[in-house]
Parts: C-alpha cells; sequence; structure tokens
DNA sequence: AGGAGTTGTCGAAACGTTTCGATGAGGTGA
DNA sequence: TCACCTCATCGAAACGTTTCGACAACTCCT
C-alpha cells in the first residue's frame, strides 16, 4: 500500500528550465516509519474511524468505555490526528499568515511575541513570512498565504509611499474569507491597529521645545522602507505649533539602524553644526545618533538631546539612557490578534482602526539647551 | 454543496472541562465566495483535471497550446491550488517548523532570519513556535509541529542543564521521517550547529588577562533557561590556565536581558568591590553590566572592563562600545537550513556536529586594569 | 498498408480526516 | 407485547489534489 513511497522514482525533470518559483524541486522521503493513521486506531479499538473521530472531537457523544478505550488505542499507536487531512474537510486551518519585514528588528520581535501569545490562547498555529522591505517579496509571500489556506493574515509594516501596492491582492483574499488584519499599516476598509506616532513625535519635540530647544532636527527612517510620515508629520506639527521654522537641511533619512542614523546625523552637523537636539525615527537609530555627536564631540545631554522611538528594552540600559517614545508593541500584537480572533468567529471588523496610545518616557539623554537658562513651563500635549 | 458551512451549528459542548489543548472550540465561516478548484480550471479549459496538475507541475509534458489554455483558465478564475490537498496526496509539506525560545531576543530574531533566508531559496514555508523557555510549553510546540505534518523542525536554543526533556519526542519524530536540526543545543545523534561559545568566551577572558585583570566576573544566564555553562566553561578554562582561581562569588546569573545582567551586577559588587572586569553572557545583559557599573560610580574602562556576547547590531553604537564575542547569528539560521535541504533530499546527518566559530571584537568597553601599567603581551587564543 | 513506438490526455484511486444520515440496541409507556 | 423514542455507533461521501496505468491518435519504418 504504501509500497508507492518505499522507492521514489527521481523523475527526469532533466530540462529545469522551468521558471515556476514555487514549483521547488521533488525530494528524496525514504526513511520513516509510517504514522498511524484514524483507521489504524479504530481497527485497534475495534471501532469505525467516525468513532474514533468522535471520540477526540465530541467525547461527550462517546459512551465513556468506548472513549478510554479508543484513547488507549491512540496512546497505543502513538496517533497524531492529520492536521492536513482534518483542513482539507473541514476546510479551516486554524492557522495564519503573520508578514513581517524583518526578524532582525527587535520592534517585529516584540510585535510578534504579541501575535503569538494570544494566538496560542485561541489555538491557531502561525506561519511567519519576512518581506526584507520588498514589495515583490511581500506580494509572493502574501500568495504563499493564500496558497496555504490560511485562515487569516496579519501583515505587519508601513510600505513606501503612494498606493499601497498590496491592496488588490489584499482585496481578493478579503473577498474568499480570509480575515486580514494590518499593524502599523492602512489600507482602506481592512481593520488595522497602530500606535499613535505623530502623536508621540509631537510629544517628544514638545518636550524639547520646553526645555529650550529651538533647532531640532528629524532623523527619519529611508523613505523607500516606509519613511517615517506620520513621525515625521508629528514634528512638523509641534514645531508649526510653537512658531518655529523647519528647515529642510535640518531633516535627514537612513536606514532603520545604527548605522543609518548615525549616517544621517553626521550629514545633519554638517550642513547646520547650530543643531542642538535631534528625534529620531526608532531607537535604534538614536543609538546612531548618540554616536556620531559623540564622534563629532558633543556630550548627551549637555551640548545636545536625543530622543528616540520605540522603546526598546535597551533603551533604559544605555548611557546615557535614552528619552525615547514608548511603543506599545506587544499590545499591538495582542490587540491585532484579539481582532483576528473576533473576525475569525464573524464579526465584521470592517470600520476598526485603533490607534494604541503613546507614551514619552523622558530619561537622561534629553536636557536643557545649551545657553538656556530658563529651562521648563511649555511640556505637556 | 457549501451548505453545510452557511450556517455553523455552534455545537452545545457545554462540558468545556475537556482538557485537550488542540480542540480549540469551533469558529464561523461565513462569508467567502468559494476559491476555484483544479475542476473549475479543468472545465473552463475543457481538459481532465489531472491536466490541470501537469500543466502546473511537469509542463513539458503537456502540449504547448493546451498548457496555455490551461494557464489562461486559471489567470480567469485566479486559482491557487491549494497546499492543503496536495500536501495530503504528495505526503510532503514543503513546509518546516522552527522553534525558538524567544522573539523579543534580537539573537534569535537574526538566526530566524538566516533560516528564513534559505527557507525562501528551497521552497519552504515556515511555522514559528515560541517556547517561552518553558519546557512543557516546548512539548506542546513540537507536538504541533507533527501534527501539522512539517517535513522537518529547526529546534533553536539551549536547555537547561540535565537530560534534554525534548529527547524521547524528538526520537519519535526522527523515526516517523522527519528532519530534525538543532541550533544552540546538543542531543545525541541529531544534527546540531552552534556556536564556539566556549572558545569565545575564553578569548574575552584571556583578552581581559592580557589587559592586566585578575578579579574577574561572570555574569551568565538564568539556570532554568539553558544557563550559559559553555561560556562559564570557557571562562573557567581561561582563569585556571592562567593560574587564577575562580571564586564562587564571581560568578553570578540573571535573565538574559538588560534587567538581568544589572542586578546579577549590583549583587557581585556587593560581594566583592574589587572586582574589575565582567564577562557577560549576552550583549543584552552587559548593558545592563554597564548600568550596574556606572550607577556605582564606576566609570568603563577606566575603572572597570565589560565584555559582552552576541555582536548584536547594537553593541558597536553604545558608549562606551561594546567590546564583545561575536556570534555568526545569521550564519547559525543559514547554516541549519542548508543541513535541513540535505537530509530532506535524503542525505544521512547523523554524525553532524557542527561549532561556527566566533570572534572576540575588542572595542571600546575594554581596557587596562586599574593601576596596572604594563598592559599587554597575553591575548590571543 | 500494417505494425511498433511515441506522445498527449484521461479516468480512477488514493491521501486521512469530518460529518451526515442510517441503523440497531435498549428503554419506556400503554 | 408492541410501538415509539433515545442513544451509541457505523458507513459512505466529501474535501482538492497527484499519480498511475490505460488508451487513442500520430509518426515512423518496412
Amino acid at each position: 500500500m504504501s509500497k508507492r513511497f518505499d522507492e521514489v522514482i527521481p523523475v527526469p525533470r532533466e530540462s529545469t528550465k522551468g521558471q515556476r518559483a514555487d514549483s521547488g524541486g521533488r525530494r528524496a522521503r525514504i526513511r520513516g516509519v509510517p504514522r498511524a493513521t484514524i483507521e489504524d486506531v479504530a481497527r485497534e479499538a475495534e471501532v469505525a474511524p467516525s468513532t474514533v473521530s468522535l471520540a477526540f472531537n465530541e467525547p461527550e457523544r462517546v459512551r465513556p468505555d468506548t472513549r478510554e478505550r479508543v484513547l488507549a488505542a491512540a496512546r497505543k499507536l502513538r496517533y497524531r490526528p492529520s492536521a492536513i487531512a482534518r483542513r482539507l474537510v473541514t476546510r479551516r486551518a486554524d492557522m495564519l499568515a503573520v508578514v513581517v519585514p524583518d526578524t532582525r528588528n527587535p520592534f517585529f520581535g516584540k510585535v510578534f511575541q504579541g501575535i503569538d501569545t494570544e494566538a496560542r490562547r485561541a489555538g491557531l498555529d502561525v506561519m511567519l513570512f519576512t518581506t526584507e522591505n520588498d514589495p515583490g517579496l511581500e506580494r509572493q509571500r502574501l500568495e504563499a498565504a493564500v496558497r496555504n489556506r490560511a485562515d487569516g493574515i496579519i501583515l505587519v509594516g508601513e510600505h513606501r509611499q503612494g498606493p499601497d501596492p498590496a491592496a488588490e491582492l489584499l482585496a481578493e483574499m478579503v473577498a474568499t474569507g480570509v480575515q486580514v488584519v494590518l499593524v502599523e499599516r492602512q489600507v482602506e476598509r481592512l481593520p488595522s491597529v497602530w500606535g499613535r506616532k505623530r502623536e508621540g513625535c509631537r510629544k517628544a519635540v514638545e518636550h524639547l521645545i520646553g526645555l529650550g530647544h529651538r533647532k531640532i532636527a528629524f532623523v527619519g527612517g529611508l523613505l523607500a522602507q516606509g519613511g517615517s510620515y506620520q513621525r515625521l508629520a508629528g514634528y512638523r506639527e509641534a514645531m508649526e505649533a510653537h512658531g518655529l521654522q523647519v528647515r529642510p537641511e535640518w531633516v535627514a533619512e537612513g536606514g532603520f539602524h545604527p548605522a543609518g542614523g548615525r549616517e544621517a546625523t553626521a550629514r545633519l552637523l554638517a550642513l547646520d553644526p547650530g543643531l542642538t537636539a535631534f528625534v529620531a525615527a526608532n531607537d535604534l537609530m538614536a543609538l546612531g545618533v548618540l554616536r556620531a555627536l559623540r564622534e563629532a564631540g558633543r556630550r548627551v545631554p549637555e551640548d545636545a538631546s536625543v530622543v528616540g522611538f520605540d522603546d526598546i528594552p535597551e533603551a533604559a540600559f544605555v548611557v546615557p539612557s535614552l528619552t525615547t517614545v514608548d511603543m506599545p508593541m506587544e499590545r499591538l500584537g495582542r490587540r491585532a490578534m484579539e481582532l483576528m480572533v473576533r473576525g475569525l468567529e464573524g464579526e465584521v471588523l470592517d470600520g476598526v482602526d485603533e490607534g494604541l496610545p503613546t507614551e514619552l518616557r523622558v530619561r537622561e539623554s534629553t536636557g536643557p539647551a545649551p545657553g538656556d537658562t530658563v529651562a521648563g513651563a511649555m511640556g505637556g500635549q
């Protein structure tokens, strides 16, 4: 019966000019004792397969002694029901796909942790895909999610400006009943959870202004990687609200990592050595800012102030500890997952668009502007 | 036909004292136009379903015009083959499970990135499970992997001392043909990839000894979370090789995060204020060490030296930048995945046990021991 | 013109579950 | 004792693919 698989015919397949990326050449599957199936258990327990199924899924519907017999047989044969077969017939995967740009960034790691915690509680398994910030890859990964017939998909992370390249595909998925939830991303009509970055950044800038700073730079992320428009907008708002002009040479962009922050800051300082404060798009970049300042011979916070974004665990521990805007990362993940579960239960999530609050955490990296003795009185939101 | 799913009977299920964790209550599946199946495509293209299958999987075996017709039909109907059904019949999932302790730790994030990169290239999808360092949870997650009939499983991260709690389950998986690859973990006979932590730690300590330090502390991870035995062993080796006594009060443990490092260091300083150097089990902890030292009024590197472990991206950017041991995290992931692919192709990986080299990166956080003017001449491996 | 290969397509069985309607054994009330 | 109901179990169909052997239509040779 399983004869066919004992010796795999390695299919000629010589002309491997096949450009079908998802075919992925056949592999051998040689060794391995076959797994027990529901039929094996049924035979062992002397009942019908359907009874075995009942014993597992609706135990109250089978007589206690039968159930015990079935369970014993299952244990004896080390039976583990095949989620594959079950999926096929129930048309439910009990599985979702999570798509993130990059697992190296602690931000996504924490969001994922939140997702995973809730998923576990809901009994859902999770496939994880990374996109490397590449829209083409992102598309492929979304396709993979639908191939796998995931019940739902959580898409994390901003995209470059302009119409969302995934919008059409997402719409198709929704049409076929896949539940979609967005994190830190917005697409018309799709449920979304995000941190109030604009507000957070405004608070950060107002904090700096309150400390007497006037020449405040914004160190943003790469436009191609989602930029940091909301944060930039918050920066602008706060500056303008206080009658401060935003000079183009006060805004720089760099990769969302320490090196990016450092290089951007070096450029900024070259353009205007008079800058006294820096707002970075995330904490990793802020570390780069700190380093660039040190290399320029500026002390923090005496000569210059720095604010980060996210409040990663490291932020409180670097020296000087980082004033930063707390993004509720794990909560974003948990909340997204809660919505997902509600959506899967049939609730319509059409208008849902939740901005979770952000909080300014003042630490050592910000202080009064140099030469300014009247620190104070302007902060607050 | 799909009538059955239009209105889901919410199954009484009142006696939910069922301890079967994996049953996860039924959910509604209401909306959603049905997906096109291979039969729909066959009908549209006026061929048999088996021909559609051929057209996709062995295109050279169907006539070009037929193939074109099939592809056109598929495109028109937005057909996406069901990976589920395919899995059932081929008995291959083209999918693996990756099990990590915690995605918040950048270490695992980078390892995963390596895994994912290679997996994509091999056309494999990946399920990710986290264990929170809990052996019970780990077991559950492994069970989930076999339920899902993953082709292989990559298990990342150390376990507490003593016999590996997962060994038995892993052996069963191997017996049924699941390919297992371990990262930073060793179980008899299972292929494993790891960084040479002992050697790395020895280099770190020798570097410190070379700088004149004699009272060197080891700030290790929590025993319950895998401890850091290899690193501790390297520390011991180096100390003893240089005739330095290892005092019990020079070794402390804490959680693998900044706070853990800080608290452990505070304890160490209380026990022996004479310590001049600290080796931490990872960079996150090292940040905590730095902070604890600062809080104790010690300057780094003038009064005390600190070495971290891993070389996370932040390490080069904090102030002072961290001397640390580079763990080839992404490479660990990539290598594990390469082994996995070879294993899936039928190669026997029985004796494989690869220790990838680690490298000491000397930066600003280490310097000559206070009061020692003869820095030098003893470093090296 | 007839037989032997070759090529392209097809039908049916199989993969391992769940679910629905059917069946039969006991229990109950008249 | 008979009709009726309930309860536990069963058999068969279905889920959406792949694969194997069968088969017809061509091509090629003699």
